[in-house]
DNA sequence: CCCCCCCC
């Protein structure tokens, strides 16, 4: 099949002048002629991996970055050498000397196997441009890592205006502190409090913003005076030109963000409201259903959305560390999963929650904790919108109030915090080494854990016990003259209910382990009850050893208990199994799933 | 220049 490259896109893109906005917002259909790995190491000497890409139009090829946004498309082999695509937006910067275009989105035609055309060089007049050929690195790296660009002289360094006069946007992702002519156009999409300060090296006042366009996000800061000029002007939610800001290097412990820089807006910064906003992306969430949150670890960071089915009253907590007092509310947050989770405000958010009439809050970057099994807790940098304009807000205003707001919810288990919860916790799952390593202490009170094992090996005598059938007793009965006698219940039976006590020899890659599990275990393992499974060893023991080999190699999901035991005088640690969960692939990939956006672009 | 993200 044949692809119609856009013909002279490469030769308009490399004459482009930061003006003419148009070329870099109509579709280009082009071949990837190579993708490389630029490891570029920035001032802060952390990796960032950027993807340089020469692409061809048939006619010429050129030099290009992809946002890193896109970086997965080649780690998942979605675009490789040859792929034919639309590039649908793309942008260019102008820095210093230097011109780097930006592809921001594409489209992908086919996977070719073969270079269409026979792409040149664009022609420049010699002392404009240096030499570029596809398949070698003449990539220079240096302190930026958006320096990895074509040298090219004839571009204007200084802040150009286009045609009607309005700045030229520059996008956050360029931004870098060896340039500082430019101006962004970004949403405010996070306002701090006012804080303030005092130490030793002395006392102010800051607020920070998160900025944010099309490319990606970076924090503002504003101290002292700045604040009060600016605070008041950047509104939550609105989109500003800003320029003469400083670019300082972010400090990576201390951002969630995905930027390697951050602003400091300084006394001279210029802040301008724009209201063509339409570009401009809002907050983008990850909602991960209020139910998945057992399956995040402790300190992870989510997107959640909910009904606020209560609101605690204001109070005060001292904190452990500065002594400062804090106020705190908390908010009960309900979805659709039927569980509930308690949500912590701080600070004037707290002081300051007024919403009504069990609202709808979407919440984004909040801290996922332990407390009452899950529980939520806001950061300075998380976000909070009471009934946002989104789907899924109109779908759960639908739903509360049609039936939700009549039915139960499920708590995080109340099993005061930590891995000792008696339910199967995906996030807190341990290896056997791990479990077996940890000793668990006291005689009498059991632990419990939750790991994931794959069975080699069921111990085939004593496998089950003849029970009493009397629901609920499950005592062992003894044949006495043809009938079965249970002690406890005083009565006799024609025949006993079987019932499963098993001995599994489970392994992981840790180690092995032998769990003990009663009868829901074995109705699990063989889908039998044990009256079945004792019928067929006792009719065709061939056919039961069979059932027994087959049990094998199949992995679950266990909640386990651990107790230490004293038995012939040597004291052990028996695992009890208190459930078996059968793998649901599909529900294990959503936790892996949601596991990754709960840590992605942080 | 902050950088704590808290408590039960």
């Amino acid at each position: 099949m044949a692809f119609q490259l856009t013909a002279g896109s490469c030769e308009r893109l490399d004459n482009a002048t930061p003006s003419e906005e148009d070329v870099f917002n109509e579709p280009h259909t082009v071949q990837f002629l190579s993708i490389k790995k630029v490891n570029t190491v920035n001032a802060s000497s952390s990796a960032v991996d950027r993807y340089r890409i020469i692409m061809s139009d048939g006619i010429h090829f050129i030099q290009a970055m992809l946002a890193t946004q896109l970086n997965s498309m080649v780690q998942d082999n979605t675009i490789g050498k040859n792929t034919v695509a639309v590039i649908e937006k793309l942008t260019c910067n102008y820095v210093q000397e230097k011109r780097l275009i930006i592809i921001l989105s594409l489209r992908v035609l086919a996977h070719s196997t073969e270079k269409i055309g026979e792409p040149k060089q664009v022609e420049s007049p010699p002392d404009q441009a240096t030499s570029v050929t596809p398949n070698t690195d003449t990539i220079q790296t240096s302190a930026s890592p958006l320096s990895n660009v074509i040298t090219k002289h004839s571009k204007p360094a200084e802040q150009v205006t286009s045609k009607d006069g309005r700045p030229s946007v520059y996008p956050i992702e360029g931004l870098s502190p060896y340039q500082n002519n430019w101006t962004i156009k970004a949403r405010v999409t996070q306002k701090s409090d006012i804080k303030t300060w005092s130490n030793q090296r002395g006392e102010g006042k800051l607020f920070n913003v998160t900025l944010m366009d099309e490319t990606g996000e970076i924090r503002a800061t504003g101290f002292n005076l700045v604040v009060d000029e600016l605070y008041p002007k950047l509104e939550e939610g609105k989109v500003y030109y800003i320029s003469k800001a400083r670019v300082n290097l972010a400090k990576k412990k201390f951002s969630n963000l995905a930027n390697d820089y951050e602003l400091s807006l300084e006394r001279n910064t210029e802040v301008v409201e724009c209201h063509e906003t339409a570009n401009v992306p809002m907050i983008k969430y990850s909602f991960v259903p209020l139910s998945a949150l057992q399956d995040l670890a402790k300190d992870s960071v989510c997107d959640v959305i909910g009904v606020v089915k209560e609101v605690s009253a204001l109070s005060e907590i001292t904190s452990k560390a500065t002594n400062r007092q804090i106020p705190k509310r908390e908010l009960t947050l309900v979805d659709k999963s039927g569980f509930s989770v308690r949500l912590t405000l701080w600070g004037k958010q707290a002081e300051q929650y007024n919403a009504e009439d069990s609202p709808v809050i979407a919440f984004k970057g909040v801290k996922v904790g332990d407390f009452g099994g899950r529980s939520l807790s806001m950061f300075s940098s998380s976000t909070m919108h009471v009934n946002p304009h989104l789907e899924e807000c109109f779908a759960l205003r639908g739903w509360y109030d049609s039936s939700g707001a009549e039915q139960s919810f499920h708590a995080h288990s109340s099993a005061g915090g930590g891995a000792s919860t008696m339910s199967f916790n995906r996030a807190e799952i341990r290896s056997l080494d791990d479990v077996k390593q940890s000793g668990f202490g006291l005689p009498d009170k059991p632990e419990y854990f939750s790991t994931r094992a794959t069975i080699m090996h069921i111990k085939a005598d004593n496998i089950s016990y003849p029970a009493c059938p009397t629901q609920n007793c499950n005592k062992k009965v003894v044949e006495d003259g043809g009938t079965w006698r249970c002690e406890k219940c005083e009565k006799s039976f024609e025949a006993p209910e079987h019932r499963y006590i098993m001995s599994l020899a489970v392994a992981d890659a840790s180690g092995q382990a032998w769990l003990q599990g009663f009868n829901e275990v074995g109705v699990t393992i063989f889908g039998k009850t044990a009256n079945e499974l004792i019928a067929i060893k006792e009719s065709n023991s061939a056919q039961y050893n069979v059932l027994l080999h087959k049990a094998n190699c199949n992995t679950y999901n266990f909640s386990c208990r651990a107790k230490q035991d004293t038995y012939n005088e040597n004291t052990r640690i028996r695992y009890g199994i208190s459930r078996i969960y059968p793998l649901d692939y599909k529900e294990e990939a959503m936790a892996l799933r949601d596991l990754l956006y709960s840590s992605w672009a942080r």
